[in-house]
DNA sequence: ACAGTCCTCCGCCAGA
DNA sequence: CCTCTGGCGGAGGACT
């Protein structure tokens, strides 16, 4: 069966983008064609995009010239490694994004990228997700957007977003899956060897605590419980650190954190805990006691809630293997 | 796995 | 009036 047209992918190559993830892209795509083309089916159309001089977006590079004009059916706007896009970088490609989008293009970003998006003002009242390390200066930018850093990807119909800087494979075979099915985005990601199965994004993402929110009293007491005293510290004990009545602390602590107390304490004990799971074989049951907990059931239960999954299938899945 | 204890934390409200 | 503090009670959750 033959398509009326060939979808065409378009990459956004802005100002300071990974170039890592724009070629990775353009190689997965080229697979899957690579893999349709036995199947007789015809591939993807992949081109770069880049803003112009004398303002608009085109093309810079094209799998298939010689198939004129069109317009991409998906974009995708590509991580950054340092510092998300400036809004003067976003601007020139803002308007046409949102014409495209007007058009029934599909928009979709990685990590960073996700700031290019959201430039465009779409991305308001939408879910989305980008790179946990961003969290922060995402929600101060746009603080509209439903941000949910713990998918690993976030697909919102005719808008995709995914979490971290490796997460154009995701993205990549999502979009393989949409335009040119499911067998191919499995054969794809076969011959990639990646497993396109849900992976949550906060199974990479270490606890990173809100630091920036200006409380003085309730910073000081986070940074006592990073230095030590972490497995025996009550909600008075902090109070009493940050020279605060118990209610005040409690609210004040969870207005700036977001976490309650408690919370806070767990997170912190699991990051420990994910530490010692992938670079030790210290028995869990050990671990549990070198983090605070007396009892490993607990441990193990609260573990599983923090993670999304238990210490052993972790450490199955993330820790780095000993030569026996 | 269960039960018991102790702590957390939220609503409510009064006061500053 | 609004905002912030802080005491009290107690259900529910954390931990043993």
């Amino acid at each position: 069966m033959r398509m009326a047209t060939r979808p065409e992918v378009g990459i956004l190559v802005y100002p300071g983008c990974q170039r890592g993830a724009v070629y990775g892209l353009s190689d997965l795509f080229w697979i899957a064609n690579d893999r349709g083309a036995g199947h007789g089916i015809d591939g993807i159309r992949v081109s770069h995009w880049e803003a112009q001089e004398g303002g608009g977006v085109a093309r810079t590079s094209d799998s298939h010239p010689q198939e004129g004009d069109g317009v991409p059916a998906v974009l995708i706007a590509p991580p950054r490694l340092d510092v998300p896009v400036s809004a003067e970088d976003a601007a020139p490609f803002a308007r046409w994004l949102l014409d495209r989008h007007a058009a029934g293009a599909v928009l979709a970003s990685v990590c960073a990228g996700a700031f290019l998006l959201a430039a465009t003002g779409l991305l308001a009242g939408r879910r989305a997700t980008t790179h946990w390390y961003f969290e922060e200066r995402f929600r101060e930018r746009f603080p509209d957007v439903k941000l949910d850093i713990d998918k690993l990807i976030i697909d919102d119909g005719d808008i995709i977003t995914a979490g971290g800087i490796t997460a154009w494979l995701e993205l990549g075979l999502r979009i393989v899956d949409r335009l040119l099915g499911p067998t191919l985005m499995m054969e794809t990601s076969r011959f990639m060897l990646v497993d396109p199965v849900g992976r949550e994004q906060r199974h990479y993402s270490s606890f990173a605590p809100r630091l920036a929110h200006g409380d003085q009293p309730i910073l000081k007491v986070q940074h006592w419980l990073q230095s030590d005293a972490v497995s025996k510290a009550s909600v008075r004990d902090m109070a009493a650190h940050a020279q605060m009545e118990e209610r005040t602390f409690l609210r004040r602590f969870r207005a700036a954190t977001g976490l309650k107390p408690v919370e806070y304490l767990q997170h912190l004990r699991v990051g420990k805990a994910r530490e010692q799971l992938e670079f030790t074989h210290d028995t869990i049951d050990s671990i549990g006691w070198a983090v605070g907990y007396e009892d490993p059931a607990a441990f193990r239960k609260v573990f599983q809630k923090v993670m999304g999954l238990a210490p052993g299938d972790y450490r199955r899945r993330f820790g780095v293997r000993a030569a026996a």
